[in-house]
DNA sequence: TGAAGATTCAAACACTTGATTGAAACAGAT
DNA sequence: ATCTGTTTCAATCAAGTGTTTGAATCTTCA
């Protein structure tokens, strides 16, 4: 099946970008795991490259597309607290939205710590389609702070976590008390 | 000359680690850099892997004597953000401390994020030899914090700065602004 | 059914990786 | 100057990398 293969490549690099990150997730490793012929990646892909670009940005914009949602769906009153919990939705609230997205999430996160030139390339696109918005919203409850310095936080908190995600196998926020954390941190991270 | 071209080896190594990270940081990059033999590593090191902890390891034991004579230099009343600004000198203050001393700083910080297996190793000596002062003088000056939360925030803060010295090729303080954006969102980290 | 195109596959490609070898060059002491 | 142990070097190794090939296999549709 065409389709499928192509599929199921992507899939599998997604699952080795997460556990191993981009310089160590090799072509045979992901074809193994996807029961696909090496020439099959660049049949479908052109090149591991174009592979991995499109693992990252198929996970942008599915991360994206969800994060998006939960954020219309916020009132615009809503105060900071209820802002984070839909920001780090994926994360401090595991139950709440589904493996793939977390994973994702993680994906990306990861990535981005990585500075892996494939999803680097994204940035600018993800400034926009993820990025901006949260900064706005960001900015009406955080009168406090300048524009840019908000930029500053969101990248440091992000990153952070990021390194968090990546230093256990777990997600920080596995158990009660580490999302409590991450909760409070990210708080006052912003409103000191 | 034996010392010598270990050495530059060695230096050559901290060098390659610093700009490519750890999975890029190839044997003959770096011999080339260090003008020697890829036969040399082996000789003077026993194997890639050693050479890279002993990388890692000397840049650990150097910044951290450096940080414990700063430390120790504090008086038991400083606030917070004098603390902060030892803490943190070699990237707040970056005339007031050797380049190289920096930039080891960042080597550890990329390295940490990285998940570098060789420094990983050593992150159990790098708790007792750096880490727990830090984070009992921390506890004195945040009573509202338990430990573990002290801890949970130290590593957030620092791997979140970890990213950002990954992400810019330039320090994340180098302009005067955000420098200052770093020592606040450092204060507010640990104030909330 | 049969021809045409899309897809898969084993095999090989050129290249890079870390490691090893044995000879050469060097050092210092006698 | 000669011997001895240390250090360097070009060359080679096996293993792993991404990529390409050309034949085999499927799909599709006339």
């Amino acid at each position: 099946m065409a389709i499928n293969t192509a599929a199921e490549i992507l899939e599998a690099t997604q699952e080795l970008l997460l556990a191993r990150g981009e310089a160590k997730t090799t072509l045979r490793a992901i074809t193994e795991r996807a029961n696909a012929n090496v020439a099959a990646v660049n049949y479908h892909f052109g090149s591991r490259d174009q592979l991995i670009r499109q693992a990252y940005l198929s996970a942008l914009t599915e991360v994206t597309m969800s994060q998006g949602g939960r954020l219309q769906a916020l009132s615009a009153d809503a105060d900071l607290e209820a802002f984070v919990n839909i920001w780090l939705g994926p994360l401090l609230h595991p139950d709440a939205v589904s493996k793939r997205e977390r994973d994702l999430w993680t994906l990306l996160q990861k990535g981005s710590v990585e500075n892996a030139p494939q999803l680097q390339e994204l940035m600018p696109s993800m400034q926009e389609m993820e990025v901006s918005p949260l900064i706005a919203m960001l900015a009406k409850k955080l009168p406090h702070l300048e524009q840019s310095e908000i930029v500053f936080r969101h990248n440091a908190v992000l990153l952070g976590l990021g390194g968090l995600l990546r230093g256990s196998n777990e997600s920080p926020a596995d158990s009660k008390e580490s999302r409590r954390f991450v909760l409070r941190w990210v708080l006052a991270s912003f409103q000191g």
